[in-house]
DNA sequence: ATATCAACTGAGACTGAGTGTCATATTTGG
DNA sequence: CCAAATATGACACTCAGTCTCAGTTGATAT
């Protein structure tokens, strides 16, 4: 049950967790240390490594997982799987409550100028073709190594980079909605994929 | 011109990148230190800096993306957009001498083994989606931050992302033709995108 | 209450990546 | 051959991350 040390942990990690937040804002990532990190929560150093294993780790937790998978399950049964993503996610994030809402919003904002934190983000978070993969195989009983299944998680991660993407070339714009649209418009097939080429007489070179 | 200094210089660089790749393989990446690396190939570890400013630069070194180019080019006018970027990739990949198509077997290995690795490659080697987006509307004279330009950079991505997931799952299949299948698949329509949900666990409630 | 066990914590040493500086060697151009 | 430019090595430094060890605190059974 929930016993002092429970709690004690609890709030030690997100003190922790609240501190370097802020600190990074203010001081930026490079500049704030975890000593740093460490004394302003007021613990050592080493307690800082026992409760999150990098210093990006600190930045990386989200908890929308669960909402997703919540939200995914109430849909009605007959919907088309693209349709079920874009619905899933969007009824996800409008759940987060919004202490929830601002940390995403932080959290956005740093993976967005930080490289290193842009890369864990990528890694980490549910971002892994794989395991969207295996996700949806287990809710649909397919093979999970099936290249249809594959390919799938592959495009709606790539939706999710191109939203991203479009977020980071447009500062202000809502990430969320961002994807809300990018799905909806993949929902009509693959844009420009019937596009045909123009005439090799002057194309660019970028090499 | 190319003066003593350059052919030095590209000789250093190869040495180091070569001396890394086999200590990576066979020490693997965690046990060789930089250091190892610099006495391996017989310079100081400052050197070793100089020419490649982290760890995982030494292994991330490819040149795809000018013969991808080229390819590109050299397609007839009118190709669909998927189609081409599906025989562009093939016809580049094919061009590769086989020096380079070892070091990019080898490359591959570390990427599917070593997260560090696995991470810069995804970040860097024009895996972007916006590096993508960029040369597709370069090529095709559209708006690089559109959200049709940006989305099928993502669908792309996503692509290369599910072969790498499927390679991944099953050492053995070649990368290049595992991608080629993919995208072949893609230009029949994004798989699973209309199958219906079934119900959560029993019958669905419709509400 | 108290003794005991398990877990949390702090201190500090250690390795290795990455940065910066400065003096020395080597190439290049005149 | 000389002087400017540049490549290099040696060294010191910061910081992330790992590890060990000892002290402390919470949980539990008597």
């Amino acid at each position: 049950m929930t016993g002092l040390r429970e709690r004690k942990k609890a709030r030690t990690r997100a003190e922790l967790q609240a501190h370097a937040l802020r600190l990074f804002r203010d001081r930026g990532w490079a500049a704030t240390t975890v000593d740093d990190i460490a004394a302003a929560a007021e613990v050592s150093r080493s307690t800082f490594f026992r409760y999150f294993p990098t210093k990006e780790d600190v930045v990386l937790f989200d908890d929308v997982d669960p909402l997703m998978a919540e939200a995914f399950d109430e849909l009605p049964a007959g919907t088309p799987l693209l349709s079920a993503f874009r619905r899933g996610l969007a009824t996800a994030f409008g759940r987060l409550d919004p202490e929830k809402r601002e940390l995403e919003e932080i959290r956005m904002g740093l993976a967005r100028t930080v490289p290193e934190i842009a890369a864990a983000v990528r890694e980490r978070n549910g971002l892994g073709v794989d395991q969207v993969a295996t996700k949806i195989a287990e809710g649909l009983g397919l093979d999970p190594g099936g290249l249809d299944v594959q390919l799938f998680a592959g495009v709606v991660t790539g939706a999710r980079l191109a939203a991203q993407s479009l977020v980071t070339r447009e500062p202000g714009r809502s990430y969320v909605d961002t994807l809300d649209a990018v799905l909806a418009r993949l929902e009509q097939g693959i844009p420009l994929a019937d596009l045909p080429l123009p005439g090799p007489t002057g194309p660019p070179r970028t090499g």
